[in-house]
DNA sequence: GTTCTAGAAC
DNA sequence: GTTCTAGAAC
C-alpha cells in the first residue's frame, strides 16, 4: 500500500492496489486508509466507509467494460488488515495454483460486497464462521465457477478455464 | 500467504 | 515410472 506502483487508484479514505498475487487477469485490493483489523470489526458506523468501497467498485467496473468483475470478502482473511477483493470471473493467473486458492474465491467462502452491506446494516456485526465450516468450504471437490464442469484436478481446471477464455474471444 | 515433501493417484 | 495433493513448517 505504501508502494506507489502498487497503487491503482487512491480517495480520501479508500486506496486501491493491484493484488501482489492476483488470482485473475483483474485483481485488486481495496483497502480503507484507517486500520481495521478486519471484517469483524465492522459494525453499523462503517457502513458510510463500505458505501464507498461500493462506489469505487462501480468506478472500476467502468475502467474493464469488457471483463466481468466482482467484489467482495473472505469469510476468514488472510491478512491482518480490511480488504476487499475486486476480481475478473476469468480466474486465469500462474498465481492461482492450489484448492484453497480456487474455493476461497468461488464457494461461499467469498462474501460478496453487497451481502456484506446487507448484512452489517441489518446485525451490525459480521459473525466469524467456525472452524469446522471453514475447511468443509475450502475442501469442497473442484467446480468450474463458469459452467457445470467438474475437474479431477488442479491442472485439469486450469486447463478448462482457457477454453473460457476462448469462447469468450470467438 | 509460500515451500517442501511423503505418499496417493495415475 | 511420473503427477498431483495435502499437511507441516515457515
Amino acid at each position: 500500500m505504501k508502494d506507489p506502483k502498487s497503487i491503482y487508484k487512491e480517495t480520501e479514505n479508500v486506496v486501491v492496489i493491484h493484488d501482489k498475487y492476483p488470482k485473475a487477469k483483474i485483481h485488486y485490493l481495496v483497502l480503507p486508509r484507517d486500520e481495521i483489523s478486519s471484517i469483524f470489526k465492522l459494525n453499523k458506523s462503517h457502513i458510510t466507509l463500505l458505501k464507498e468501497f461500493g462506489s469505487i467498485f462501480h468506478t472500476i467496473m467502468e475502467d474493464h467494460k469488457n471483463n466481468t468483475l466482482r467484489a467482495g470478502f473472505h469469510a476468514v482473511p488472510s491478512m491482518q488488515r480490511l480488504h476487499m477483493h475486486i476480481i475478473s470471473t476469468d480466474m486465469n493467473s500462474e498465481c492461482l495454483k492450489t484448492k484453497v486458492h480456487w474455493n476461497s474465491f468461488t464457494t461461499s467462502f467469498f462474501i460478496p460486497y453487497d451481502d456484506l452491506l446487507k448484512t452489517l446494516e441489518e446485525d451490525g456485526v459480521i459473525q466469524k464462521i467456525s472452524s469446522d465450516t471453514h475447511k468443509s468450504l475450502l475442501s469442497q471437490p473442484l467446480k468450474c465457477n463458469q459452467c457445470e464442469f467438474t475437474p479431477k484436478n488442479m491442472p485439469q481446471l486450469k486447463q478448462h478455464l482457457l477454453s473460457h477464455v476462448n469462447k469468450n474471444h470467438l
